[in-house]
DNA sequence: ATGGTCGGTAGCCGA
């Protein structure tokens, strides 16, 4: 089974993008972030055509995560628990049935949380407070479960092209990379590193300044498992070549392999 | 030193 994490920067603007790109990719769980659209404007008819449900938690204008699967989810969870108020849709959890089991599988947009220094930087600390919080009570579970998406974390120096550019910013800070490690130190696992050691790994480049030609990435799309869905993780891919596509997100694919068989 | 580019929306904001 193949699950992947995709910031598609705009569901309308990439419609055509995402139907070549589950094509060619053929996820069959696929997760979404920053659709920038409302639940009824999701291009929902033609990505069922190609034989996936469709699950949305969208928001107009800003945000909006969402799950796609070629089984029904057997529940859907919208809005990451701990903050009645928050009203940005960020999250949006899926359980799936598979061979001796269930798997759980989470779509998150964590907060950029720039500026520093501004509310919007410690809205970003509160919700990966709250994740820590949620992650700690599915690990109880002792199921597999796979928290994926744009967590807006570099998660070490050799992760992004040029440290002095980022030791600033709202996704290097010590703070943020230290709410990160918490997810890694109650037993998550980076996907992308348990299979992998070399560097850089990028899966990120803006769109200013040419860094994509000039290879200015970060990586901050992240698998994150939990024991349990590491045990079944066989290989993972950043799928680098969608961000020479026509119109393409600044974001690419990442995409994790398992053993797990769908029930 | 500055601004650089997108998407969505509305006459700028978020990234």
């Amino acid at each position: 089974m193949k699950i992947a994490t995709w910031n598609i920067n705009g569901v309308k603007a990439r419609v055509d993008s995402l139907i070549a790109w589950l094509k060619a990719s053929n996820p069959d769980i696929a997760c979404l972030q920053e659709i920038k659209s409302v639940d009824e404007a999701f291009p929902r008819g033609e990505i069922e055509a190609l034989g996936y449900h469709v699950e949305t938690h969208g928001q107009k204008g800003f945000n909006g995560v969402a799950l796609l699967a070629k089984q029904r989810p057997d529940e859907v969870n919208r809005g990451l628990p701990g903050d009645d108020t928050d009203e940005q849709s960020r999250f949006i959890e899926g359980v799936f049935s598979v061979k001796g089991g269930a798997i759980r599988v989470c779509c998150l947009y964590l907060p950029n949380g720039n500026p520093v220094g501004t509310e919007k930087y410690a809205y970003k600390l509160q919700w990966m407070q709250r994740l820590a919080a949620f992650a700690e009570r599915r690990l109880a579970l002792e199921e597999p479960v796979i928290l994926a998406g744009d967590y807006n974390v570099i998660p070490e120096p050799h992760d992004c092209w040029d440290v002095k550019v980022w030791q600033n910013d709202a996704l290097f800070l010590p703070e943020t990379r230290a709410a990160f490690r918490r997810l890694r130190n109650l037993g998550f696992i980076d996907a992308v590193r348990a299979t992998s050691d070399e560097v850089p790994l990028y899966s990120f480049w803006d769109y200013q300044a040419g860094c994509w030609q000039k290879n200015f990435g970060i990586r901050i799309d992240h698998l994150m498992l939990s024991p349990e869905a590491a045990d079944k993780l066989v290989s993972t891919s950043i799928e680098k070549h969608v961000r020479a596509w026509e119109k393409p997100s600044d974001h690419v694919p990442v995409a994790a392999e398992f053993t797990f068989e769908a029930a």
